[in-house]
DNA sequence: ACCTCTATATATAAATA
DNA sequence: TTATTTATATATAGAGG
């Protein structure tokens, strides 16, 4: 892509090298995003410069979850280090009770995040089911409770300014100024439609975009200015 | 690039999705090829889809290797599990390492099961609202899967009873018996609102994308009768 | 799901600042 | 190094098999 073809081997001129890295390297965290964003996709990028430079990108900033996933996934497949015997003792003992500890967390955790259902009984899946479905409702809760504490503060801090403006106002009352604007919110914050529109936002549809992706608007049904609140 | 200009939020569309996901992902994993060949540089590329099918590149086709080094850039600035020093070696890398996975897995369990919630932000319970809503639905769809195969079972298995009767109704034939039980049982399966009703109870078939949540009751709308089939 | 065929949108090599 | 410009090479959206 520009001016000139480019064989796909290794760029010898060094400076022409880091340039084209660069440029690549940005084209390919763009890339990543984006496939991530528009497709609802997991992606994990980590590139690594020829001087040893770690550049990294992951959906919804979290590489740490893309890899344990990637772990889980290929986890089966790769008989998870076959246990050396001639190294003897406790030690080897308490290695491999955590590594049994851990293949039933993964076993178990894969239930909850819907994979690998095939192993399960009806009933079982009744049973996941259920403690899911209680933990969605825990989950929404809290959300709820978050998005009231944060109304609160905010309405605290209304009010604090309609304090001083009022203050203001009186220092200018001889001039016969008023101060319309500061009404306009306060009513906007009592009112209870808010209120409602936060409890839906929260049970509507969870989507939150890429920590990565500033630039794309919600679908959250929250104005931004709540998100960029609450996220703190 | 295309016909069309594309916003960076999520394509609705699942068949659109899809195509692009397609696309896409040969586009990135060529240019993460290119850019690991063209610059010299060490890559690894991790995609999963929407449903959980993972896609992968890794220079020299050894995913291990970037991700330990991965590890290791990370875990100089991350101070994780400051290691013992009286016991050197990589085993008690390893062991640490493992401990940290569990910790990580332990941690995240129980905020799937709706537990510990106060440390995680509003974003934080976005995620994990999102996951477990994604859970429920293969779960459901799952169900909806079993709960249909032993429809077909039972119908089959009715249909011999059938026959079996029908022959030793012409035996008896010169009695003037009727089997009349038998008839009800054979409407009642056949009835197509039976077969809705199975439908609405878990999520439509394999359908999983759609991302809003229903919190719908965890009720099924089986009757009992089903379920104690079903539970074995 | 995957391929083909365009028209366009993007990415980027090379030159330049 | 990093940014801007420009000419081209690629990627890909949309439509149809």
């Amino acid at each position: 892509m520009g001016r000139g073809r480019v064989q796909l081997k290794r760029i010898e001129n060094k400076i022409n090298r880091q340039v084209t890295f660069s440029k690549r390297r940005s084209g390919l965290l763009k890339k990543a995003n984006e496939i991530s964003v528009l497709c609802d996709a997991e992606v994990g990028l980590i590139v690594f410069s020829t001087k040893g430079k770690l550049f990294e990108y992951a959906t919804d900033s979290c590489m740490e979850r893309v890899l344990e996933r990637y772990e889980r996934y290929s986890y089966a497949e790769r008989q998870l280090v076959p246990t050396d015997p001639t190294s003897p003792g406790s030690w080897t003992l308490e290695h491999a009770k955590l590594k049994a500890r851990l293949e039933v967390l993964q076993r178990n955790q894969k239930h909850y995040m819907g994979e690998d259902l095939d192993s399960l009984s009806m009933k079982e899946l009744h049973n996941v089911e259920h403690q899911l479905d209680s933990a969605l409702k825990h989950i929404r809760s809290r959300k709820n409770q978050l998005m009231h504490e944060s109304i609160s503060v905010l309405q605290k801090k209304v009010k604090e300014r309609e304090k001083e403006l009022a203050q203001q106002n009186q220092w200018d009352q001889q001039n016969h100024e008023i101060n319309s604007s500061s009404f306009v919110l306060q009513q906007q914050l009592d009112s209870p439609h808010l209120g409602e529109a936060y409890q839906s936002a929260g049970v509507d549809n969870g989507e939150v975009e890429g920590a990565n992706s500033q630039q794309q608007p919600t679908s959250t049904g929250m104005p931004q200015w709540m998100l960029r609140h609450l996220n703190g």
